[in-house]
DNA sequence: AAATCATATTCAAGGAAATGAATATAAAAA
DNA sequence: TTTTTATATTCATTTCCTTGAATATGATTT
């Protein structure tokens, strides 16, 4: 029956990028970065992890050219090297969402990173 | 540190969605069923891949959702669920391709699938 | 009914990813 | 220069995914 296998390199490729979000808390640092470069404190606060686990999972992103860091005084801040990573993101949660699930689930009781110090200080609201 | 751990429901049903597109050989079916449903024995000469393995990953997929299956005599057609899947391999395939490769790696030798067939003596091609 | 054709399922071995615990680094403050 | 603060890395264990081999199912033709 004509048996001829193909490289599927185009799929591997694919394939393997597909696994960076594979992971729950992989995706919530992304959603988190879609708003704009944040510190590991500012995510240990939003989700409530352990930072070293944290830091697993940044250097996953990392490793994978998701996310590029900026290192300043005792921060280290990571945004989103391509902000279309957000579209995939988006692409599967139009997919899947009953739409009745809040979006805001991200949103901290207090985070005392230097970016939300400063918004705290003018508005009293991470 | 106010640690507080989140649900991250939502995000491990995205999480979880993923895993369907982290395989080279599952990629390829979405990529041909993209075109049109097609049946097993189509993707077995497309993909010169044997046919128990790519059941195995067709079963996957169905289990997930993501695809649907329609008997017709011999045959079981499948087909995607959702249109909208293709748009989350568009978004990832647009941000990693270098755009030199070819999209067309997907057109197999010959195929003497019932729909092929068909087209074959048609116009002499699949 | 038996043989055949297309497709599906089960099972087991190997490999890769997830995660917790412990520890390391490096910049800034004291 | 010691201490502190923020972040990173390593390692070991468990759990999950992959894949090949063997076999089952179920519709169709003979």
């Amino acid at each position: 029956m004509n048996i001829k296998k193909l490289d599927l390199d185009s799929q591997k490729k694919q394939a393997n990028y597909f696994k960076y979000f594979t992971h729950p808390v992989r995706i919530a640092i992304l959603q988190i970065l879609g708003k704009g470069e944040a510190c590991v404190c500012h995510m240990e606060a939003v989700l409530g992890l352990r930072q070293a686990y944290l830091s697993q999972q940044l250097a996953v992103l990392r490793e994978g050219g998701l996310i590029t860091d900026r290192k300043d005084g005792w921060n280290v801040f990571y945004q989103l090297t391509d902000p279309q990573i957000l579209n995939v993101l988006h692409a599967v949660h139009s997919l899947i969402s009953d739409d009745l699930e809040t979006e805001t689930s991200l949103v901290p009781e207090s985070c005392s990173c230097p970016k939300c110090a400063v918004v705290l200080e003018k508005n009293n609201c991470c």
